[in-house]
DNA sequence: TTACATTTGTTCGTATGTATA
DNA sequence: TTATACATACGAACAAATGTA
């Protein structure tokens, strides 16, 4: 391994270098979801920058979400086991604030031939195969979402209706462990429309209901696309959250 | 001025008391939107503190948008200025992705008491005054959103229709630059809905049309809350954009 | 154009504190 | 108790950007 001085940085600044370094190490699966990194110590000599520069460049990783750090015990690759990043990704909550799981049932599940416009937000070649599968998720035991959901075959080569009906945890975990698919970043886009026959059979709710489709592109490192996602949400008695800031108080 | 390290932190943390120090000038206005603050030579004899402890205070500062670092300029308190932070709380794009700026049209202005949920969700005694007012937001020279303002007298005092008319930028620069109203945050909540009568009459859409409703509090330093809107929006051709992680590639 | 002062950005490293196993 | 790992605090030296004389 050779030190990062060696090679002069492309931008001239070295805890970029670092940074991209670790990304890559996260990337390539060099670095697990769940599992500590090396401790500062050992990436101050893998590197060979100075402590402060090592610590600027994880610095940036923790504040995205990406590294979690904790004192006297090492510092760990994120995962999407519940509690921990569920709420950043799940933003439905009951209209009286409360914040709670959703059971899932899968609809359906099938392989298909990526339409154009999916092949475009997922930058699949045209024609691209890919897994299609339906969750309805439950809040108090009431159906409230609609998940239809692409995943490109590419990255989930094998995937089968078992395995997701016997998944234990969230689904971006499973992505992860089964996979080694890590979300890390989605773009939703938000418009309300009128129920459709099928969401009025699956939700429940009358003709004419007004509910919130949620068009979803989920990222992995690098910002490559890794799933497509239309939500359906009734909000007759929830709602979408969106908040700037979850941590931090100013 | 005394050094911080006459008192010893409540927290015991150094740079956590420098940065709440740092905090309680931009509230009470000693540091003021647009300008520079002292540089870090000037804050590290101010503060008594090494520069490393200094820097990681504001870090965090900046990390939350409350300042902005110019290398070779100095460090600025953030504004609402377009193009600054605009687009972080006007989240409505057209369909095929364009942002531009709304016009606006104040379409009603009153005093009012405020009703008691109001007064909760802004911290109000019960039956305060307030301030309502309604703008009609327009892209493409349509009519696209309606937003139901209330803004407590306490905070707003002196406020007339003719300087929400005539007010040249944005309605949260206005607060900051007229009221010394620093908007740092929101917090929204989204539903689906039918149009009313009202909504058809002011967004010119058809009876029973599914419409957006976005319930916002905006909250000022110390998370205190000094704004409550409620936003109607058309997503016939518009839609709501929320994205993590808008700066910083991974 | 040049030179210079000012301000923030990067990199280095040390010492000490705190949390964990 | 001990070793390990991250957290805080210090500050020096130099680089890069900016504005001005």
């Amino acid at each position: 391994m050779s030190n990062l001085r060696d090679i002069p940085a492309p931008g001239g600044v070295l805890y970029k270098d670092v940074k991209r370094h670790a990304l890559q190490a996260l990337a390539d699966g060099e670095w697990k979801p769940g599992e500590a990194i090396p401790s500062e110590k050992k990436l101050v000599e893998r590197f060979g920058v100075s402590i402060g520069t090592l610590r600027k460049a994880i610095d940036e990783l923790v504040a995205e979400n990406l590294l979690i750090r904790h004192q006297g015990r090492g510092t760990f690759v994120a995962t999407h086991r519940r509690d921990d990043h569920f709420f950043r990704f799940f933003k439905v909550a009951h209209l009286d604030g409360h914040r709670g799981y959703p059971t899932v049932e899968l609809e359906s599940f099938r392989k298909i031939k990526a339409d154009k416009s999916v092949c475009t937000l997922l930058g699949l070649e045209a024609g691209a195969r890919a897994f299609q599968l339906t969750n309805v998720l439950s809040l108090d035991e009431r159906p409230v979402m609609i998940d239809d959901i692409v995943l490109p075959e590419r990255l989930f080569a094998g995937l089968t209706e078992a395995q997701l009906r016997g998944r234990p945890n969230t689904l971006y975990n499973f992505y992860q462990e089964a996979f080694g698919v890590n979300v890390i970043q989605t773009e939703e886009r938000l418009r309300s429309v009128l129920a459709t026959e099928r969401e009025q059979a699956l939700l429940g709710v009358e003709p004419g209901a007004p509910l919130m489709r949620i068009h979803r592109v989920a990222f992995s490192y690098h910002r490559q696309p890794v799933e497509w996602r239309v939500s359906t949400l009734n909000t007759e008695e929830h709602e979408f959250i969106v908040s700037q800031m979850p941590k931090e108080e100013s």
